[in-house]
This record gives C-alpha cells, structure tokens and sequence, in this order.
RNA sequence: GGGCGCUUAGAUCAGUUGGAAGAUCGUCUGGUUUGCAACCAGAAGGCCGGGGGUUCAAAUCCCCCAGUGUCCA
C-alpha cells in the first residue's frame, strides 16, 4: 500500500510488536502493542483508567513537589541524549506580534527560527515551557481536566536535509517518547496507541501522532515538514503546502497531565494545587455545603464525573446546562442517583475552587513577567482572569482577598526565578484590580437598576437587549446581573438557558463582521528587485553629505501614502539608491529631509531592504545628497533622550515599565510605558531628574551587532521593547547598565550631546499604559520660552505678576460666578417689578388675565417672567412675551389647570403670530416659546395676538 | 487593533419625541429634644467635561478634543 500524507510507518514498530490499526470510533489509524485493541484511546468509548489506579509509577507528591519531580525526570532523560536543555521563555510573548501569550514551546522559536532567519539556540533541545491558552476558561474547574496554563515539556529538532543536517526525525522521536514512558515512567507497553493525526496550522503542516495512555492525550509529537505553497504538492484542508528547507521535531508533552496520571486524583486540579483546594474547600466551609444536600460520597462522584467529562463530547464552555442533565443520566446508569440540582450544588462550588488555583497560576506568571492589567491587548486578558477570580470567590463566600490567593499561590505553587516583577509589585496589582472589580460592580448595581426600572419587579425575564448592553457596556455577565437584580427587588429574573451561548455566537459574528484585513499599499512595484540599499548613516552619525547612483526613479501617488504632520509639501517622485545618509522612517523615528541635487527630499521610507526617497523631482545617475542636519540632530536627540527617560522610569518605577510604543519627530517625541496607575507631576519630576543626571554623566552610547541567538542570551527579552525584531541580525543600542533595547535609530554617541530633556506632560493611552511627551535639546529650550510667553500674555491681560496668576485667575473667577448670581437676583427683582404691578400691561377678560407685554433679555430671562406671571392658580393668566433679542424671541404661557389653559393652546397661539417674527417655534400645550429672524415684526406679532385673542 | 458606553450639585445618579435643570445622601440655618440619634421646615450648592456645528431653541442631535469605563481578538 502506498503512503498517503500523514501516514506514520517506521521499522521500530514492527520490530518491537506493533500492529496498526484502524479505531472503531475515530476511524483513524493508530499503533498499539495490544492485538486485541479496537479503539485509538481517545473516543467517547475510552474512559480514563487512571483514575484511583495511577499508569506513572513512583511519584508519590503532590503539587508543586510533584511537578519539579516529574519536569526533572523529563528534561534529564533528554540531556541524557544529547539534548541541550533550555530555560523556559517568558509567557508574555513580547518576541511576536502575532500573539500575546506563548501558546506553545515552540512559539519561543517562532518565527525566526522556525522560518529558517535564525539559529536555534541549541539543537535538538529540551524545554518546559509553561503556556497560558485562553480559549477554554470557562470549561476550566468543570471537566476536571481543563487548564489555563499548563507546562509543555518538549524535545526540538531542527534538521536541514539539503545541507545533510538531520540530528534525528520519526523513528527516533517515536522511540524517546517511548522509551521514556516505559522504561523511565514505567507504564505499561499495552496501554500506549499513537495514533495518526496530521497537523496543519500557521503555515505549516506535517505527519504527527498523538500518544495516548488510559485514555489521556499525554503527547502530540509532529513532524513538521511542509509550509502553504500555492505550487506544493500536498493538499489538506484545502491548502496546498510544499516541503520546505528546514524540518522541525515539535512535541509537545504535558507536564500537568502526567503528573495526573501519576497520582490518580479524581481531577488534575488535585493533582498539582492540592493545597489550595483544600485550603479554598475549607475556607469556604465546603463540607457543611455538602451535608445540606444529602448522602453523597463525594470522592467517587467526582471520579465518576471526571471520566464522564473525558468522554463526553460536549463544550463544557458554553452548554453547561447540557453537560450536568446528560452526567446526572449517566450517573444513574452507573448506580449514582444524583440530580440535576444536587449535582449543580457539588460541582458549582468545587468547579471555583478547581478553577481559581489555576486562574491564580496564569494571573501571576503573567504579572511575573511585568505584564500590567489593561482594558485592551495582552493586559486585558490579566483583567478577566483576575475578575473571574474575583467572581469565583464572592459566589464561593470567600473572605480572602485576590492578593491574599496571590501570596498563597506564589508561596506554594510557584516558582518566582525568572520573573522580572517583584513579589510586592505583584500583590500591589491584584489589590488595585480588586479594587477595580469592586468599583465596577458598584457602578454596575445603579447601570442594573436604570436598566430595569421599567419593568415590573415580577417579571421573570428581561429582553436579551438588555442583557448584551450590560454585559458589553459595563462588563456584567448575564448570572452577575440576574444576582444584582435579585438583590435590588426583582425576585424572580431568571437567565434563560442557552443565553450565554448565544451571547458567545453573537460576540463571534461581532468580531468576524469586524475583521478585516487592513494592507498598507505599497509605494514601490514587487517586481523591480531591487538590491539592499547600503545604509551609510550608521557608521558615522554626525556626516551630511554623500554620494550616490541612483538605481530607480518613478513618479508618485501621493494620496495612497500617509505622511506624518512634519512633511511639508506634497513629494512627486520616488528614488532609489546604491547607498544613503537618509534615515528612513522606523523604530518610531520619523524619516530624515534634506536635498539631492537641488531636489528636496521631503520624506525618507523603508520597504523590505530598499530605502526610498521622496523628492520633488526627478533624479538620475551619479548624484550628491545632503541631510537636513537640524532635524537629524533634533530627531537623534529624541531617539537618545526616549532611551534614556525609558531606563529612568524602569529604574524608578519598577521592572513592569516596559515600551509600548514610542514616537519620534522633530518638534517632540513620546514615549509609552506600561505602569498600573497614572503617573503624578511629582513621577515625572524625579523621572526627568533622573534622566538629566544621566545625560550629564556622560556615558558612552554603544551601537553594537549581535546575531538573533546571541542576543537573546546576552540580553533578554527586554531588548524587543520597540517590537519583534525582523532580522537575524540585531542592531542593539546599549547605554551603560542603564538602557538596552534592540533599536535601527540614530543616536548620539555620548549622552551629553542630548543636552536637556523635559518630560511636558503625561496622558493615559489605555488602562495601564501611559504616554510620557519628551522634548529634548533644542525643542526643550524652544518649550520653555513657550510657556514663558504663555504666562507673559496672561498675566498681562490680568495686570498681575506671573507669582500671583494662579491666586488672581481663582479670584476672577470666583467673583465672575458671585456676579452672576447677583444679575440672576437682580433680574428676578425686575421681573418681580413689572409682573406685580398689574395695571397697565393686564387685561382680565371672563375671569381670565392676558398680559402681552415685550421684555428684554434672552429666552432665559423671559422663562422667568412668564414663570412669575403663570405660576398662581389663583390668577389664570396667559402670558405672551416678546423680546427683539436676536432675531426676536417669543414666548407665551398658560395658567396650568385653570380655565386659561381650558380655552387656550399656547403652541397654537405661537405658531399662529410667529410668522411675523419669521420664525416658528413649539413647546407644550401651556408653555411655548419660539423665535425668527425678523425682530422688527414683533409689534406686528404681538399686535396679531392681541387680535387673535379679541382684545 | 476593532467595537460599544459614560462625563449633569460636594458624593451617587435620573433627565422620555430637542422646549422652564431634578432626586437621594451630604452641607448649612431654624424647629423639636436635658443631650444625641431620629424627625419637621427651609436654604445654599450647576461653564450639564472642553471646543465647533445644526436649530427660533441643545444637557439632549452631528463633528473634533480630553478624561474615563467595558467587551472582543
């Protein structure tokens, strides 16, 4: 039989008793060592075996004891052949700009390894990387096997067959993974199936079988040899892939789970946190929960439910409902008479208790690695897990606050080396989310209340509307809401069922309606293959002229291109160079001006290699350039003076500051930085402080190369602070043991050339992230005579010394206001005044008063007087005031409940004389006001109603 | 990165189709009381976030800016 793509057949299954067969189930072909198997191992028929019958022997820890244990059996096995072990990445995956969490051991090679730019940092490798994967939270703490983060033990290879580097592929792999688990883990040779599942994904695809024991995946191992090529001979899934140069080992072993396997808890979370569970249980008086509900052995139902959750084929995420109906059913099969609602009162506490020590796990290994909670981007997954925590806890009764689980969990479960945020720094955050939490469900108590005031309090359901608004506008999940409304005297809201999958759909449609694809158009033609232009201004930063030949020249749609505010003019030509002194935009430092044969150059790019100039004009042959020198200098004392604000505020504020973004032009630069509140005047004070020390201290500006690999090691992950970095070569830009980044920018070569920084102000460009504006050198001269001047004119125009502008403005302004309410009393007296001296302006017709008199003053004035007129029931008036004000206003007013306004419609006797006014106007039935353009006809106006009314 | 909200008295928040800026708590004054709490009567306290626009008329509709919250990836 011919192999087809992702069949595995290697000499080491037949030589150790292997048959391969097709599973019952699954119809997938697998490899066992049992003649009699029908079935893969990971059906809806094979439950977990391990369960109070543990297939790893010799473990007898728990926890974090037991997880050390197991990663050291692992990772020594393969340094025992030949593998070079390697320190495991941080979480935050700061190295990508594709994802925020490393969701994989081999995310820490991706791309640049994996694409073939860089060099492995060994190879083959062992890793433990510990992962945090989000999309499966809400089935954490219910299956009994579901993790947010977990470790990935791993063994990497990186071969290059054409260049006849292969360390090992298939036969080898197959044989560790299982050598190890038979002969290191001592389980039994019958239990294991590998069963062929190929693997696509991101690109790349390849054979891969999965290592299945009693009944648990334990191991993915793939052979990652082909990448999406649109003339590939391989289809799968509709894409076409190719073989490709460099082919990659990638397993993926994980450790949680054969630490379950090796202890046989009832769930995985007992397994690896049994101290918190039994802490959570206790403090949550978990066992008087249990008597309350009857005769229920506990342990052996939640055993039962966790080989149940195996098997069942449901998405515990999202039908929660479905999964507890079909488990009681199941149970009873089983002799274990439990309902519905008794097993909703087991699990609904157990599932928290299970999910927070995980939750706890995520939260501080990515706070650990100086994530900062933030309402977008990778903070914002810190945020929810902290909030479901917080949720977890209140439902549980808890009186333990989040930083009180963060001490506990950093105490017992996790191992701190590594991290870059301090354990203090840790419980500070979790307390301020706490507080967070607690904020928002106190303004979400007043959302629920306006929300729900027009219903009545018996009502059993409110529009799914309403429920999607508060969920998105105030973060008010569907059970928190029905609680909040319970409490505030709607009794009887209940949260349909199947609400939150709906809620879920309808967040999908959302963000698939939202996604789409944004290209930024391109200014030269793909096809011209160019060569690299040869980049002469790092080598000397201060020179100006330069010569070149100029390899392309083409004419230039200006509208597709984005300038930034500082280009002026609008360039027509593009032009391309063997070598330039011109800096092109990136790294966040705007592009360099200057001139090239009489020509401007308004604008410098970068596309791939190519560096592209944007003239005025055309330009051809061998040609003489010069740089704007005042930019470049102003633009490179920004870029130097951002390095070091940077390295002030890390070494003033914390090691959680971290770039998330910067920009650098001529007139000033910006700086983000991530911090968990906002920064005071005073912050920026002793930030600035700090960096103008340093800048007059005068250290070396170093501007060194590395390859990928080397830099990493050397450096760390917090050289990728301005982003990923795109070249297997890194430039990096190192001042003193106070700043280090990988940076393509110019810089000075001593920090004395930066002369002065000033940090203008702070602003907050999302939760947690806050943008420091710099201005430096000659623009911090510039800045200062600014706001002199500023303060010359305004302390002027208030005839004060500049000492006393603060103390004069608050004077000002405080009699302003007292002033006004003088003219308001004075205006009522007047209206008192004229209203009271009945007489002349009244004429009482069958019991009815008409005053129709013109004021002055605008609508507001009027309101009053007419008030005043209408407001005595005693006296049923209409009023109807006129004024010339600004095209002639008018209003007319009526008595309420009287006969006046029996007889008469204000809105009608408006609309009946406004025309004279050439205007129109509304209001209610008693009240009206109106006005026009024409304020000579308001005698003709008023005069109408006089004839209107027969007076 | 993409959405969706919010900003009104010292605090918490209402304010319907654009048409006379409100409630509760707090503050102050007076009453009641041996005193306090409570209660009663009354008062003060508003650039309705800022700036433009539409309109006879904007807290309300539109645009820009600032601050702030939340959801999704």
């Amino acid at each position: 039989m011919a192999m087809a793509f992702g069949d595995i057949d290697i000499p080491y299954f037949h030589e150790n008793g292997f048959v391969r067969k097709t599973c019952r189930v699954t119809g997938l072909w697998f490899w066992t060592r049992d003649h009699e198997r029908e079935t893969s191992g990971d059906t809806t028929e094979d439950e977990y075996t391990f369960i109070g019958n543990p297939i790893i022997s010799g473990f007898n820890q728990r926890g974090k004891e037991l997880k050390d244990a197991m990663r050291e059996v692992f990772l020594s096995y393969f340094e025992k052949h030949e593998h070079t072990r390697i320190n495991p990445y941080p979480v935050i995956a700061r190295w990508r700009d594709d994802i925020h969490l490393t969701i994989a051991s081999i995310a820490d090679f991706q791309p640049h390894v994996t694409s073939g730019i860089a060099p492995p940092p060994a190879n083959p490798l062992t890793i433990s990387q510990p992962c945090i994967r989000l999309t499966d939270v809400a089935a954490v703490g219910r299956s009994g096997r579901h993790l947010t983060t977990f470790e990935m033990m791993a063994h990497h290879c990186f071969n290059r067959p054409d260049e006849g580097d292969v360390k090992y592929w298939v036969q080898e792999c197959i044989m560790f993974c299982d050598d190890l688990f038979v002969n290191c883990l001592g389980i039994d040779p019958l239990q294991i199936t590998y069963v062929e599942n190929p693997w696509s994904g991101g690109g790349n695809a390849g054979p891969a079988v999965e290592v299945i024991v009693g009944g648990l995946e334990l191991a993915t191992l793939v052979f990652m040899n082909l990448e999406e090529r649109e003339d590939g001979d391989v289809e799968i899934k509709g894409i076409r892939y190719g073989e490709m140069p460099l082919q990659i080992i990638d397993t993926g072993y994980g450790l949680e789970r054969f630490c379950w396997a090796a202890a046989g808890t009832p769930t995985i979370y007992e397994a690896i946190y049994p101290e918190t569970v039994s802490w959570l249980q206790e403090e949550s008086d978990f066992q008087s929960r249990l008597s309350t509900i009857g005769d229920i052995e506990v342990e052996s139902l939640l055993s039962e439910l966790s080989r149940l959750a195996g098997i069942l084929n449901i998405d515990v995420g999202t039908d929660v409902d479905s999964l507890y109906s079909r488990l009681s059913e199941r149970l009873l099969e089983r002799g274990v008479g439990v309902s519905v609602t008794q097993l909703k009162a087991v699990t609904a506490p157990l599932s928290a208790i299970y999910a927070i020590p995980d939750h706890m796990h995520a939260l501080c290994n990515m706070l650990g690695d100086a994530l900062i909670p933030s309402n977008s981007k990778a903070g914002y997954l810190a945020r929810m897990l902290a909030r479901r925590v917080c949720r977890m806890k209140d439902e549980l009764g808890l009186s333990i606050s989040l930083s009180e689980l963060g001490a506990h969990h950093m105490d017992v479960n996790l191992d701190m080396t590594g991290f870059s945020q301090s354990r203090d720094g840790i419980l500070q955050i979790l307390d301020l989310e706490e507080e967070r939490y607690h904020e928002m469900l106190r303004k979400g108590e007043a959302a629920v209340r306006t929300a729900f005031s027009k219903y009545p309090e018996d009502i059993q359901q409110v529009p799914d509307e309403v429920l999607f608004k508060l969920a998105e506008e105030r973060g008010l999940q569907p059970e928190m809401v029905a609680s909040i409304a319970n409490s505030l005297g709607w009794k009887d809201i209940r949260i349909r069922v199947g609400f939150s999958a709906d809620m879920a759909a309808r967040n999908a449609q959302q963000t698939k309606a939202a996604a789409k694809s944004k290209l930024k158009p391109k200014i030269l033609d793909v096809d011209l293959n160019l060569p690299p232009t040869v980049r002469v201004f790092y080598a000397d930063t201060s020179q100006t002229h330069f010569q070149a030949n100029v390899l392309y020249c083409g004419t230039l749609d200006p509208s597709s291109i984005e300038f930034s505010s500082e280009v002026m003019g609008i360039p027509t030509h593009a032009v391309v160079l063997d070598q330039t002194l011109f800096y092109p935009e990136g790294g966040g430092q705007l592009g360099d001006s200057g001139t090239i044969e009489g020509r401007r150059v308004m604008d410098t790019r970068v596309e791939g290699s190519v560096i592209i100039h944007l003239t005025d004009g055309p330009l051809s042959g061998l040609v003489n350039g010069e740089i704007s020198w005042p930019r470049r200098k102003q633009l490179m004392d920004h870029h130097s003076a951002v390095h070091v604000v940077g390295g002030s505020a890390r070494a003033l504020l914390g090691a959680h500051i971290w770039q998330a973004g910067s920009s650098k032009g001529e007139r000033y630069a910006r700086l983000d930085v991530t911090h968990y509140r906002r920064l005071t005047r005073d912050d920026l004070d002793r930030i600035e402080d700090h960096a103008n020390e340093l800048i007059a201290s005068n250290l070396e500006i170093e501007k060194l190369v590395f390859d990928r690999a080397d830099a990493d090691a050397k450096f760390g992950f917090e050289l990728y602070q301005g982003g990923p970095p795109k070249y297997s070569q890194i430039r990096v830009i190192r001042i003193g043991d106070h700043d280090v980044q990988a940076c393509g920018g110019t810089h000075h070569d001593q920090t004395s050339e930066i002369g002065e920084v000033r940090i203008i102000r702070s602003s907050q460009v999302q939760d947690g992230v806050e943008r420091l504006q710099i201005v430096a050198g000659e623009t911090a001269r510039e800045h200062a005579r600014r706001q002199e001047r500023l303060l010359n004119e305004s302390a002027e125009a208030l005839g004060v010394s500049i000492e006393d502008l603060p103390k004069a403005v608050n004077r000002f302004f405080e009699e302003w206001k007292s002033q006004q309410k003088k003219i308001e009393s004075l205006e009522a007296e007047i209206v008192r005044l004229r209203t009271s001296g009945g007489g002349d302006e009244g004429i009482e017709v069958d019991g009815v008063r008409y005053v129709i008199m013109e004021a002055t003053g605008e609508l507001k004035q009027m309101q009053k007087m007419v008030g005043e007129l209408t407001r005595d029931s005693s006296k049923p008036t209409v009023a109807i005031v006129g004024s010339r004000e600004g095209g002639g206003k008018i209003i007319v007013a009526i008595t309420e409940e009287t006969i006046a306004a029996e007889k008469h419609n204000a809105v009608e006797i408006l609309n009946s004389i406004a025309v004279h006014i050439g205007g129109g106007g509304g209001g209610r039935p008693t009240f009206a006001q109106g006005g026009g353009s024409n304020s000579d006809g308001l005698d003709a106006a008023l005069n109408a109603a006089k004839s209107a009314l027969d007076l």
